[in-house]
DNA sequence: ACCTTCGGGACTGCCCGTTGAT
DNA sequence: ATCAACGGGCAGTCCCGAAGGT
């Protein structure tokens, strides 16, 4: 690996973690900078435009936040149990995801209307996400592990707001034990996914 | 009403439609001006700073959303119809609650970690609603309406949270359909109160 | 006198002040208007520009400077005496001659190369003292009290300019003790001025 | 010397005729940025702010006027010729000593009461010139070249408020040669400074 | 007649993302 | 990878008129 490689490496590391406090489309330059100790010059040697530099960055995060769901969707164990397992990995760090909320929300209410490209970027993301959620939920209605009633694609949708909605609440009201609350109710609400008769999907 | 009254009115609309879609600390009064038509002068007659703007146009837009929140939670009805009687609030109405998403949802991510006085006006009217769901509910919970498994305050950090992940998930998705059966799930899930032996909260 | 004059005289005494404060040219007009209590329209009712104000308010403050010194002149007595009763009059007074230095002084050296038509104000308030002085020494040479040496139009000329220099120190060091001593020493070069053979003026 | 530092060189010589002209605080930087042949962005470069750049330039300007000082009262001779020698100094030179007066008069008066920083570095200045004139007054009184009589501090003070007043005078007025008169009537002085029964300080 | 309210438009200092020469 | 420069954009203040109200 060469050493410009590693040096981009790091900015966009260094850009990921900026840019979700600051925001994927306002942090500025000069912060970058100012986090990276380099001067404009340098930069520009690696990323063609501050918004490439964004799109980078959020790749990165975004792809730390799938690997550790692709990973504990992937453990062994019935379906409830990997959905538990994953919902078990937000307990910590930091906060949910990262510090200062989730990439993926944050990017998404920033860019929805205001850069289409970055909002394709995370669109793909939340689609993949809920897809892997999707076949694990399936895997299990399958298995007999959920009821029948159980729609797989709803199923996932509701997990995934439910989830992201619990990050805005947490950070907004700076309450970080809200979110451990709704991941406990998320948790009694796959449960109750085994038993038929279940009005949820 | 005196004149500049009716226009800081018509201001504060204005901007408050501009600054959900565009950022409500990212618009700049450039893009104020353009969509009243005042020009700088005028527009600094009625406020003192973009900052005081923004605090009142989201009051503004926020203050709408709870005046339907309370609207349709003060409705006849058991605690479960005025439940569902509030999400059916949301069905249309532009997109869920206004165009670009809602108020809340985006000035909470928005001003996280950037604006601590707005984001305690976000977490203030966050408060507020999250209080509403719960007087209901628990009068739901007394009625005999809900089970006594039913925790009033869960319930409806978690019914907040879905609903708010529901509007980014159908936003950065644009499939608005999205919305809607998250909407409906919530309704099931409501729904599923009513029995004891219930799992979620 | 009509209550419209009685303001626009409050308006230039208040100005006055405040002017020669934060400067002749560089006061904005809404430092004007906080310190009278009127809003935009009430002002211009009186002055047709802020520039009309400012020469109003100027020749306010270097008339009432004008009037104190023709009055100190005009007492009885020996021309030696008439002119340590003037340099007497500044002994106290706020600070040297008003508040935050003189007038003269203030608007001399801001006006001096931006603003031709008060610099010609000034000019022509600076012209009539110093003829008042030039006078009143002739008037001692002729009576005898000064040497036949001391010329009058440059002994007028290095009195006004040491007082007005020490008026400059004594702000901007802030020791206005350094004024007095000045004002001194400038008492002993008067007294000088009596006997013949000295090499001042 | 970089390409850089010769830039600043030359922003802060051009900027210091420009302030000491129209006025210290009152220069906008567009004028600078005219002067200059600069745009924004390449004058930000230099200096983090306009003040900065001020800042940079009094102290140019004024140092040039203490290294002339430094050097003329640094010569061979007695401390009256030394004294002459300086007041010769600025007998010529565009106008007294820069083109629209001095500078540390004009920044005197126009930061007294606006620019609590800048006063201070006015007033550092005008007190080592102080310093310098009294060095000189007590080398002179100590060999015995001035009387007994005469205190060198207040001399010193009598000797720059006059100058700087002569200044003004010749400025507001327009009248160059009447800073020449000021010169020679203080050149008279100190000569008187030699015989005791002066009554002068 | 006097004053306020409202709006206009030019200007302020300063920061932005970006580029070429070095 | 830096350094120096660019030019457009930012929020906000300036002085001032014209309309409205007492």
């Amino acid at each position: 690996v060469s050493k410009g490689e590693r040096t981009r490496q790091r900015i966009v590391e260094t850009a990921a973690g900026l840019m979700n406090r600051s925001g994927w489309l306002a942090t500025p330059v000069s912060a970058v900078l100012a986090a990276t100790g380099l001067k404009k010059g340098g930069l520009y040697n690696h990323f063609v435009s501050l918004d490439d530099l964004a799109a980078q960055a959020f790749d990165h995060a975004s792809g730390q936040m799938v690997a550790v769901i692709e990973q504990r969707l992937a453990t062994d164990g019935t379906a409830p149990e990997r959905l538990l397992n994953l919902l078990a990995a937000f307990e910590h760090a930091g906060q949910p995801p990262f510090a200062s909320g989730c990439p993926i929300l944050n990017a998404a209410t920033e860019t929805d209307d205001m850069h289409e490209p970055m909002r394709q970027r995370v669109a793909a993301v939340v689609s993949h996400i809920l897809a892997l959620l999707e076949g694990v939920i399936r895997d299990g209605r399958t298995a007999g592990e959920f009821s029948a009633d159980v729609e797989p694609r709803r199923a996932a949708q509701l997990l995934f707001a439910a989830f992201e909605g619990g990050v805005m609440l947490a950070g907004v009201l700076r309450q970080p034990v809200l979110f451990s609350e709704i991941k406990n109710d998320l948790e009694a609400l796959i449960a109750s996914w085994a038993q038929p008769r279940t009005v949820t999907p």
